[in-house]
DNA sequence: GGCCGTTCTTGTCATTTGGCAAGCCGTAAC
DNA sequence: GTTACGGCTTGCCAAATGACAAGAACGGCC
């Protein structure tokens, strides 16, 4: 596995030259997940900052009855981590697990911390990250609340079909805020009749 | 009005000292905004960093059917920005509106992008308060999919009552994702009988 | 191959929430 | 004062979604 994708990925932001992204991409260590492995557990500290290459993953919580709810997908190509727990160094409440076989790349809080002191262009990158993730959340909770459940469905198998050919559909149900068995109905087109 | 409140609040993330808390604060102007004012219309980019001093604002967007949709709530000793706007330098989707009249801090982007670079404490405040943003988002997230109406409400009025002595309860219904019936029978008590 | 656990679907019924429309009330305008 | 408007509540009914349980389908494992 080269650091291609990764060096692509950094380049595209618009911020990093190709000769700055194999600088900053040296500095990443490879990271690899077998299927169901868990890149972070709720209780740890989130401390890698992971470019998934290959594979698919999800972030998920226990809400307050216990119930499995996924929080998030991640495709090949995307950034991985828990924001508030690595930035903030405290315990995650989510799980970040591998859905398939991954591989990556991985750089530790001190290192990334390091590199954005050394690298204006690259701090500019963390940040567009972060806001890029930011928005597509206030995205997501804007059709939480104005669409509807087979609409919010419609949307993510549009913008997103990848994830219904690797998670299962209990996990793109809680996703989209749905049971499974409501999930069920809606993608048999027929809601109720 | 003195910039003693901005001040502590710089100082209160921990990553900056009270020197530098002045001559950071030093750089912002003063902005006032009467009851009903925008900070910020759909279309336009966001170009104010604000801190609010006094008062109380909201953010909405219209939804695909046009209807209004409060995204956020602001009291005093906040900040007021559109994130995806203001660091995208993209037209916004969202307007900031005054719900009182309201004065505060402002600092436009290019003065706050010339801080970041000159100090890296007041870059760790700026990554902090979208970091913040971030986690009390997902939050709310997690919160519109486990939890139902009734106990979205109560977890409001615990967290932010004043929130209800400001805004009009058809922007706390659209806030909560419930119509302005049901959150006026949800307060009731009797969502049914 | 046969067993077992998980996922997905489906039926039945209950609950939650929405859509309307009417009415009440307070405030601002004239 | 009277009028007009917006905000809030409430009744009635419909639509959306959940809870639960049963069964089919599939895959891993011995």
């Amino acid at each position: 596995m080269t650091k291609e994708k990764l060096q692509h990925f950094l380049q595209r932001t618009g911020f990093i030259t190709a000769a700055q992204a194999e600088e900053i991409a040296a500095q990443f260590r490879p990271r690899m997940l077998a299927r169901h492995g868990m890149l972070l557990e709720a209780g740890k500290v989130s401390d890698d900052y992971f470019f998934l290459d290959q594979g698919f993953m999800r972030a998920f919580a226990y809400d307050t009855e216990g119930n499995d709810t996924t929080t998030a997908f991640y495709a090949a190509g995307q950034l991985v981590f828990e924001v508030a727990s690595f930035f903030n160094r405290t315990p995650s409440r989510e799980y970040i697990q591998a859905l398939t076989d991954c591989q990556g790349w991985s750089i530790r809080y001190q290192e990334l911390n390091a590199l954005f002191h050394a690298r204006p262009e690259f701090r500019e990158f963390g940040r567009a990250m972060l806001v890029r993730g930011y928005a597509g959340l206030k995205d997501r909770m804007l059709a939480m609340i104005t669409e509807q459940a087979a609409a919010r469905y419609e949307a993510l198998l549009w913008a997103q079909p990848e994830i219904l050919q690797h998670a299962p559909l209990k996990n793109v149900a809680s996703y989209l805020g749905v049971t499974d068995s409501s999930l069920s109905r809606i993608r048999k087109g027929s809601s109720k009749k």
